[in-house]
RNA sequence: GCUCCGUUCGUCUAGCGGUCAGGACGCUGCCCUCUCAAGGCGGAAACACGGGUUCGAGUCCCGUACGGAGCGCCA
């Protein structure tokens, strides 16, 4: 069983994204469950409404969780449980020390050049000298011999006990920390693979020092490295640090996101372009890196270009609907739908996104008088509007709108004309679509049909 | 400062003692071609540095440099 559990301080990022998407891949690799957990024991900072996005963002990358979320907080009765069991067997104590008393400890520890660790005088206390004050509840750390993690992508780590603390369980008003918290709850889950960001390594320790005060077993712990931005420096909002809601605005797929993110720090020979399904069947922690990588956007969109040919030309009108919607933008009416599916074989091999399919699709949603973009604009000059006009009549005669005779019916006109078949396409095409980058010309003639075709040419040959 | 970790083309990575160091993105030359893509065939491009170990090191060990993470009554 594996889980994920993020803080509820804001949206899915992209590195909690490929956590999650890795706890997920090992979870439905080995027939395992994967359970989400919403870590917010900090009720200063947590919101509902960033609960909801991370939700939303989970679903929106298919990566669905087994059973109910379960909320950290709703369980701090069990944590505290744990922390006095641990103080009933003297594997935890009571601190008295106040934080300015920690805080003066500490800056005297850094002027020596000391590690700032807080040694608490009252580790070894009498409990009869203890004063009637709040208290902190305290584990009792060994203080000799090393604590070591088997992590399943870092290798073997150790730690001297000496560098480690005595941290705390309990705040002085009885609420658990983080540290207790998730030792508690992925024991009592049955977590049994802990796969998290790399700068949670460190913590690893600190909460094995607690799964063998409790004699619990420990889970497999799995760090995996960190994503940093383009620079080099940590992933921050100006990268790629974005909700994963932002990466679907940019007309992102699901599927070549978790394409993408499954390749940073993961790799499976040189396979890099991948179904999901693929990757479950191959997904295992020792083909994790131990370095950080680079968010690249170029590959990001050159996958999902993949995905997007690879897609069927009806998924990719659902995704677009479902994009629209969130995006809250009009729907494509129902005519325009037919048009958009017998264009879509052209449409998606030319675009790395959504967002640039839909852009491109523009003379199918369009209405006359059609708006030509600039580069439309200047292949329309005098002479290119009179070849139209002439090439119209020829059109108009055709005796059956498809692929092949138009195209039969353009070739033979060009080459009456003296004209290489570029000098007729062009012109047509920014009369057409009023852009100069398109499908085929004719493909674009059969699927705006007849009617329209000789309309947008009578009106681009008038103009 | 202390602790721990990392370092193969610009980027993502393969490599697990003997390889012409492979693939992908990006860049680039040519071909195809009605535009743009897509596709096909090429090209430039990497083992951070220094010591060991070994017949032989990208692969093992040590050090240096650089980078990162952690060091809260935050998670």
């Amino acid at each position: 069983m594996t889980r994920f559990a993020p803080s509820p301080t804001g949206f899915l990022h992209i590195g909690g994204a490929r956590t999650a998407l890795f706890n997920w891949l090992f979870a439905r690799r080995n027939g395992g469950r994967f359970v989400l957990r919403i870590e917010d024991t900090d009720r200063e900072r947590s919101t509902p409404e960033a609960t909801e996005a991370i939700f939303e963002g989970m679903r929106w990358l298919g990566l669905e969780w087994d059973g109910d979320a379960i909320s950290q907080f709703s369980r701090v009765d069990r944590h505290a449980e744990v922390a006095h069991e641990l103080l009933a067997r003297g594997a935890a104590y009571k601190c008295f020390a106040t934080k300015e008393e920690i805080d003066a400890f500490r800056e005297k520890a850094k002027a020596e050049g000391r590690p700032p660790l807080f040694l608490s005088p009252w580790r070894d206390a009498d409990p009869s000298t203890h004063p009637d004050a709040p208290y902190v509840v305290r584990l009792r750390a060994p203080r000799d011999g090393e604590t070591v993690v088997e992590d399943a992508v870092q290798g073997r780590v150790a730690w001297k006990n000496e560098t480690l603390d005595d941290l705390i369980l309990l705040r002085s008003d009885g609420t658990p920390v983080y540290m207790l918290a998730v030792v508690v709850d992925d024991h009592d889950m049955g977590v049994t693979h802990v796969i998290r960001g790399d700068d949670h390594r460190t913590n690893a320790a600190r909460q094995s020092l607690i799964y063998h005060a409790m004699a619990w077993p420990t889970p497999v712990f799995a760090h995996i490295p960190l994503i940093h931005g383009p620079d080099g420096a940590k992933l921050s909002k100006r990268h790629g640090a974005l909700g994963v809601e932002a990466y679907r605005d940019m007309g992102y797929l699901p599927e070549a996101m978790r394409n993408y993110l499954a390749r940073l720090g993961w790799s499976h020979g040189d396979d890099e372009f991948f179904t999901t399904d693929q990757a479950v069947a191959w997904f295992g922690l020792d083909s994790v890196g131990k370095s950080p990588a680079r968010f690249d956007f170029a590959k990001l969109e050159n996958l999902n270009g993949q995905h997007m040919r690879a897609a069927s030309d009806t998924d990719l009108l659902t995704q677009i609907d479902a994009l629209l919607a969130a995006q809250q933008k009009p729907a494509i009416p129902p005519l325009a739908r037919e048009k958009m599916l017998a264009a879509m074989p052209g449409l998606k091999e030319r675009a790395k996104t959504l967002n640039e399919l839909i852009d491109s699709a523009y003379y199918l949603l369009a209405e006359r008088p059609l708006q030509p973009d600039e580069k439309a604009a200047k292949l329309l000059t005098t002479e290119a509007r009179a070849l139209l006009g002439r090439l119209t009549t020829h059109l108009q005669n055709a005796s059956e709108w498809s692929v092949s005779g138009l195209e039969e019916i353009v070739r033979a006109f060009a080459e009456a004309e003296g004209l290489k078949l570029g000098k007729v396409a062009q012109p047509m095409r920014a009369a057409l679509t009023a852009r100069a980058v398109s499908p085929g010309v004719f493909d674009v003639l059969e699927v705006l049909g007849r009617e329209e075709s000789l309309a947008r040419l009578v009106e681009a040959a008038d103009g």
